[in-house]
DNA sequence: GATGAATGAGCATTCATTCAT
DNA sequence: TATGAATGAATGCTCATTCAT
């Protein structure tokens, strides 16, 4: 039948990780109980260390798993283009979708994320480096094809857009009220604010970089 | 007769707030004991409820202050200069100083800040939006004067600029190496990005925001 | 074929009291998994269940099953012998040859078997009270034909003759080194104490008990 | 006020050991849950940390207080005594006139303290060492004066008559009903056997040791 | 104001036991 | 019989906060 009777080991794997976001985002990391996701998770307590290792590792697989998610789309969007500042453009764009699709797990990573000392010392190598070189090598190909200016860093700016993004969704995600429209407006800021930050014709690459998106 | 024999009121709240920053900053706000915070401040555990509510009001009380400093080097820095693009360079390199001179406020402002659920949802309305709201000065500014685009928003640009600045610094603070060339390369990567970013002529703008820094 | 492929009921059995006696042995009866002593026994957690009732059914069935054998190796090296001290000695010197044959069941007996409630109100009166009376029977037969004294009493001797062999044994499983010798001169001590403690003729009574044992 | 007032530091602490020995006595260790202390303890839970380190510091702490009264007590009381015999006696008597006066300790030590896998390990060479040296130094004494058996180990009497001892209080202590009689007849059966045990002339023996008692 | 001993609510985690397959 | 994934009760310990001195 439905999904709830769908006990398969990777569907309680999922069940948990989906109720940890929705737990996380709506308490914060350090005020969720393992036994509140326990419950919106439907299972009992004891099973979630039968999929998990303790309460950060929940916070951290999350990450990970999701994070698949995002890089997965993040390729997919960009692989079509091969202008530097229209992959830009969509790499910047799918981001501000996310805060409609899925608060609770935007939340969790400007958030909650940080509450992880494992992940702030650790983690921020593994996965979210993955996650930061699509802009640097976005940045890199740019120089290289000589429209981004050679004096750009690559370093500097993929944690630099990471960060202005992470940012606007923190206090999107913070605020209650949320439309589409807005969001566009946003994702149009940043884009052209980044693009124009980087370029050496800034105008040409407004116009290539804006086409239809 | 030092410092360590003045027990004035404000120095036990000082001393407090000093021990406070240090601590947070190496352990973590949650993983921060209140009598391990006494104890660096040479006071017994009972005096810090004298001075502070509880936990969360240090990291909060630690913000406010600590921010009334840097609003006030801001100011002060910034006061002399009538260019908003002068003015820009002096707000983003007064920051990129603030690693040096004093991480741990750093860190704790990157990220102990936001464990505080209270600061998250409430607080990100009084200091710091009179923080941000030098930089929105800054770009309505600008636009004022004909010298940034008039597409610009200016609560855009706050709000991004801090993220990317507030980025930046937590990965200088992370990770253990620092030196003075580096962070101010780093200040004029942001710098170029950020003016060439809103300005109206870039090459100008530069020409102007970045003379003898 | 070979003994893991042997999977009567009663083979299970005994690999699960095998794996029992190896384990309490190494991390005491409350530090044991069930999880573990399936795991030594190579069967699923469940299938102990099949088997014991609990956890503490596996100590008390270990020590019935064990005792049994202890027993009738008591009865069997006894049987021979008509001299109560003759008799006396062999009881002895089986309980020190049994530290070489079997530490890790010495280890259980003289310690772990402690930690059940159970088996320290109820238990004592079956099978332990079996083992017991083998002494008392000797010290009853000495006092009928003569050579014991008469006011030794035969519930203080059991239980005291016990006492002491079990520190001793407990005292040599404790400690790491072992050799055949020391152990032979231990049981050789306590021979001689027991029976010049008891013997209305002590000299008389350790010529007979000690003859070529 | 009554001894519920007196609330110095010393005084929480014993009060803690006390409620400890009857927990632990009466449900075991294993069953003796910290709180439960605590109430008896007339304490928060919190406090009993302020005092030891965790729960099986308290059973240790609780063995090393109260060896101290004991070996204290078995001093003082052979001290007077010259005669290795009448030494011996004093030391076993003690031990029955325990049972009566502090049934609970008894409990503990004879059962609750094998519990402790450290106390297995390790404490077994320091308080413990103490008080079983007490009856080496009779022994040797003994034999140096020529009146214990030159062939006897002093090693093998300290341990064994602990053990002879220490099972015998145990059956005491299990079984509910217990006369002051009964108990000076046990103590008396041991000292015979032990002092027959030993001597080199028994009869002499029994005579100076048990003079008067 | 200052102290620090005392408090006690709060929670992650374990593991014996069950039961659907 | 046998399995082993799932269960959920149970508890030692921590630490922010209080308050008598």
């Amino acid at each position: 039948m439905g999904s709830t009777k769908d006990n398969t080991r990777s569907d309680k794997h999922n069940r948990i990780l989906k109720a940890a976001v929705r737990v996380f985002a709506r308490y914060g990391y350090f005020n969720s109980k393992v036994a509140q996701i326990a419950r919106e998770a439907n299972v009992a307590d004891g099973t979630i260390y039968l999929y998990f290792k303790n309460k950060e590792d929940i916070l951290l697989s999350l990450f990970e798993d999701r994070m698949d998610g995002i890089i997965g789309d993040l390729r997919g969007s960009i692989g079509d283009e091969t202008d530097p500042f229209r992959r830009l453009t969509k790499f910047i764009s799918l981001h501000f979708d996310l805060i409609r699709k899925d608060p609770d797990l935007v939340s969790v990573i400007t958030v909650e994320l940080r509450q992880s000392a494992k992940f702030m010392k650790e983690y921020r190598n593994d996965k979210f480096r993955e996650y930061l070189d699509i802009v640097e090598d976005i940045v890199n190909d740019g120089k290289s094809t000589g429209v981004v200016r050679q004096d750009v860093s690559p370093l500097v700016v993929k944690r630099g857009l990471f960060g202005m993004i992470n940012e606007l969704m923190l206090s999107q995600v913070l605020s209650r009220r949320r439309n589409a429209q807005e969001l566009s407006q946003l994702a149009k800021q940043v884009i052209e604010i980044s693009i124009r930050g980087i370029a050496i014709d800034p105008e040409q690459a407004i116009e290539n970089g804006c086409k239809e998106v």
